[in-house]
DNA sequence: CGGTCAGTGCTAAATTTTTAGCATGACCGG
DNA sequence: CCGGTCATGCTAAAAATTTAGCACTGACCG
């Protein structure tokens, strides 16, 4: 089942595999804050490949590795996760927190706005 | 400078401190999904409190641990690595996992809508 | 008292993670 | 064809994590 039960550099370099949708050891590497040797990279992404948790396609003779469970599941339950632990379970923290991440335009306000009426409308 | 290399067990065990703001080495064990010996876990935040994420108080001559950053700051960084690994540094894009997260109240929405305008109060 | 919990500190060992480095094959320009 | 470059697969070893278990202390209670 795919269990959760991953190493810091595998959700280190799975979570770089999130951010770009796909990328190559290379690419990994380039995109790490605390670089190990590629050699080191590649074989991390090998395992993360044993255990499920990316696969690889070949793309003129080179790897290009992406996650295997899907981003919406993935973000879901990283969502789920953060909202426990730091924000005691409620959205509306959670939410505080995103205004407070950066200053946002009157544009994105507006249909963050817009989003809530929508959910509002649904939830009727 | 508390890099931020955490095992998966020292994550683990950390979050459940964030969660829960300060706990007994048992009640970290109890609270644990896939819990390792009642030892590991006393051992797990000697560790953590050498490295300086925890810290630990004495009631009635038992240990009480704590995260050692601000949850507040911790949180932030949280929230900020979320943005990118799964919402392209969008808070909006976000903000709609949010409401996807768990049917919301019509309270609840109300709050957040009135959070949005004030925001846009404040960014003006 | 004496026994038994419930805590702690410690250390040594098992297990896992992480790394470097070699061997090999495809491709390319000269 | 040759040599260099860039990719891969693999393995062995280093480093770090995670675990179990022992020895000790203090509180409590019959």
């Amino acid at each position: 089942m795919t269990g959760p039960k991953l190493s810091r550099r595998e959700r280190q370099i799975l979570d770089i595999l999130y951010q770009r949708g796909k990328a190559s050891a290379a690419e990994v590497l380039a995109a790490m804050e605390d670089p190990p040797s590629y050699s080191a990279v590649r074989a991390m992404l090998r395992i993360l490949e044993e255990k499920g948790h990316a696969r690889h396609e070949t793309l003129d003779s080179k790897y290009i590795y992406s996650p295997a469970v899907p981003r919406e599941k993935a973000k879901r339950s990283a969502v789920k996760h953060m909202l426990e632990t730091f924000f005691a379970g409620s959205p509306e923290q959670a939410m505080a927190a995103l205004l407070d991440s950066r200053r946002l335009t009157p544009e994105e306000l507006d249909r963050m706005a817009r989003m809530i009426e929508q959910a509002r409308k649904e939830g009727k």
